[in-house]
RNA sequence: GCGCCCGUAGCUCAGCAGGAUAGAGCACCAGAUUCCUAAUCUGGGGGCCAUGGGUUCGAAUCCCGUCGGGCGCACCA
């Protein structure tokens, strides 16, 4: 059941929030200063920023733009920031704007500016935090695309939810986004899963098979698959050979491992726009295309693959192979496109696949393993060429590497392999644990650092772990309004007077919402959102235990109505930002716990 | 050997496109539970931001070297 005490989509205005508006107010007081001839016209402000000080006694909001501008100015940061001061004091929302340090401007703002915000949020609602800076731009984002050989496991599990989580977030802010699956169908390793799949066939028709040969897969997963085949055809493919049954055998297998994919993802709320087939791609031609567009401009040709850089294998032997000059794009070296046997190589295939995403989006975003990093460059260097084919400029693309997951029991390493079956899956965490806990974690620190996840700990110590704390500071909440409607206390913007500094420190901390959206947007860095839904919460949490000792502190104060009506819009308000935060991140905002 | 990522408190990690005295959680110590459920809070100790240079008004943050850890390194994906 939905919390009706604020969720109020739909009514959002055109106001914008505090911390923009800021930025424009501070951009206009330099256009004065401009127009007097106090500051020459033209400079870069790209420099300029308006942010909140770390040490909160500094003030409200701290811009740099006096020491930034001071040098191209020709003049001196103090003497710069007392023009600056002498203009920002004109607008009514500044109680005080001071010069400090090295030359910062800190600016303080009214007590109604913040309430001001605090009912901005309340009309906000759902888009509180929502932004229109991707300007509609599509952009592509690819993520997860694990081979169709076998259920997902944890190794798969981090650049899920960062994909997921990232793609939620530009979406978010303004852009159109695609969420697709590269379905790696076409290599030899589905062939190989084909040939498991046979085993399993044979086995459904009472055949002892014995163990599963060395470089098969091995796995129980794949007993089903066998059994529909054989239900379906019967004997006919026991001794029929390869040839005769490979592709059927495949394209059933990988279909039956897609569902099963599918159903894992779904597990962690993940759902992909788009699955593209690479065996499609190959059949439809547009590979061939990509290489006769390549060969027609010089970008690949026949020549002998080099050793890899600084290190010759002992057992190297010369071939001539189609080369992508990738190094022209600053690669290492150049890269073949397709093998000795005429079959496309992985690469071959992937730029054109990329060449294929271009088409329809802006702008491109992959999230890959850190085991694939030694690849980032060839591909980069291949979509750079086909999407600047008439000289144009290259369509924006960034590879985002997701670093390994030490999975943990007890402390622990757990070892995965595939081929020997002991891979821990994702359905498995996610049942165990649960989807919020999956989510959350990977999204606790940034991408690019590696991770260790003992699922031990985050199973047993719930107390420690950040979801629960954050979702007990919104199910505080919910109770509480819960609370004061069965006392016949609602919450009221009427009397927002009445809320003072420390119910307003709590309001500066939640109207960060927005510029750590866009933030953490430009960046590509969801777990910004985590951490500050962690700091939101523990200011909710502090705020509610000064009640412990003040009573007069609460939300409810029985005796005055005013007060506590007040004060539960400003839970209400709270709540909203920690609930627009977890959706941000996928993650349930529960009303109990 | 080459490339990419990382090195911040005892442990796990933040540090907001360089900004003012480097933060949080866990652990440890000392407190708060007739409470709006303490799944919470308050206070305390604990750092040469791996290391050596450089860039500038200013560096944990940017650049170069060194050391340490991870990942990858022919027609595997």
């Amino acid at each position: 059941m939905p919390c009706t005490w604020a969720n109020r989509a739909g009514m959002t205005d055109a106001r914008i929030n505090l911390h923009a508006d800021f930025a424009r107010v501070i951009d206009a007081a330099l256009d004065a200063l401009e127009a007097a001839g106090t500051l020459p016209a033209g400079l870069s402000r790209g420099a300029v920023t308006c942010e909140p000080p770390r040490d909160p006694a500094h003030g409200d909001l701290a811009t740099n733009a006096a020491m930034v501008l001071a040098k191209p100015a020709g003049t001196n940061p103090r003497a710069l920031a007392g023009a600056l001061v002498a203009e920002l004091e004109k607008e009514p929302r500044v109680t005080s704007a001071e010069i400090a340090g090295p030359g910062f401007i800190n600016l303080r703002l009214s007590d109604d500016a913040w309430r001001g915000e605090l009912a901005l949020i309340a009309q906000s609602g759902a888009d509180y935090g929502r932004s229109q800076m991707g300007g509609g731009k599509v952009v592509n984002v690819e993520y997860v695309s694990a081979n169709p050989t076998g259920p997902m496991h944890m190794g798969h599990c981090r650049g899920a939810v960062v994909g997921d989580a990232l793609a939620d977030l530009l979406a978010y802010t303004g852009h159109k986004v695609i969420k697709e699956y590269y379905v790696n169908d076409a290599g030899a390793q589905v062939d190989v899963l084909a040939r498991s799949v046979h085993i399993r066939y044979r086995e459904a028709l009472g055949e002892d098979v014995g163990e599963i040969p060395e470089g098969l897969y091995p796995g129980d997963y794949l007993v089903p698959v066998g059994k529909a085949l054989a239900a379906e055809f019967g004997d006919a493919y026991v001794k029929a050979p390869e040839a005769d049954w490979l592709i059927l055998f495949r394209t059933r297998a990988v279909a039956a491992m897609m569902d099963m994919i599918r159903a894992d993802l779904a597990t962690l709320g993940i759902h992909h726009d788009l699955f593209s087939s690479e065996a499609e791609l190959q059949a439809s031609g547009k590979v061939d295309a990509a290489e006769a567009w390549l060969r027609a401009h010089d970008l690949v040709y026949d020549g002998l693959l080099e050793a890899p850089k600084g290190k010759t294998p002992e057992d190297w032997e010369p071939v001539e192979l189609p080369l992508f000059r990738s190094t022209r794009f600053g690669d290492d070296q150049d890269r073949p496109i397709r093998k000795s046997n005429g079959a496309w190589t992985y690469f071959g295939a992937d730029l054109a696949y990329h060449f294929q995403k271009a088409q329809s989006a802006d702008a491109l975003v992959d999230i890959w393993g850190a085991d694939h990093a030694g690849t980032v460059k060839r591909i980069k260097a291949a979509v750079a060429a086909l999407t600047s084919a008439d000289g144009g400029t290259p369509k924006p693309f960034e590879v985002k590497l997701v670093q390994m997951v030490q999975l943990l029991r007890d402390g622990q390493p757990v070892k995965m392999s595939k081929r020997a079956g002991t891979f821990v899956t994702l359905a498995d965490v996610v049942n165990e644990v649960g989807k919020d806990v999956v989510r959350f974690t990977m999204l606790t620190r940034k991408p690019d650092a590696q991770m260790d996840f003992d699922f031990a700990k985050v199973v047993e110590a719930s107390k420690d772990n950040p979801v629960f704390y954050v979702q007990y500071a919104h199910a505080r909440i919910c109770r509480n309004i819960r609370k004061g409607a069965e006392e016949s206390f609602a919450p009221s913007d009427a009397n927002l007077a009445l809320l003072g500094d420390e119910e307003l420190a709590l309001v500066k901390l939640a109207a960060q919402f927005p510029r750590t959206v866009e933030a953490a947007a430009v960046a590509r860095e969801p777990h910004r959102i985590a951490f500050f839904l962690h700091d939101l919460a523990s200011a909710f949490h502090s705020y509610y235990n000064l009640g412990n000792d003040r009573p007069e502190k609460r939300f409810i104060v029985a005796h005055d109505s005013a007060l506590t009506a007040a004060r539960l819009f400003l839970a209400a308000q709270i709540g909203q930002v920690i609930r627009n935060g977890l959706a941000l991140l996928g993650v349930e905002a529960a009303e109990e716990l």
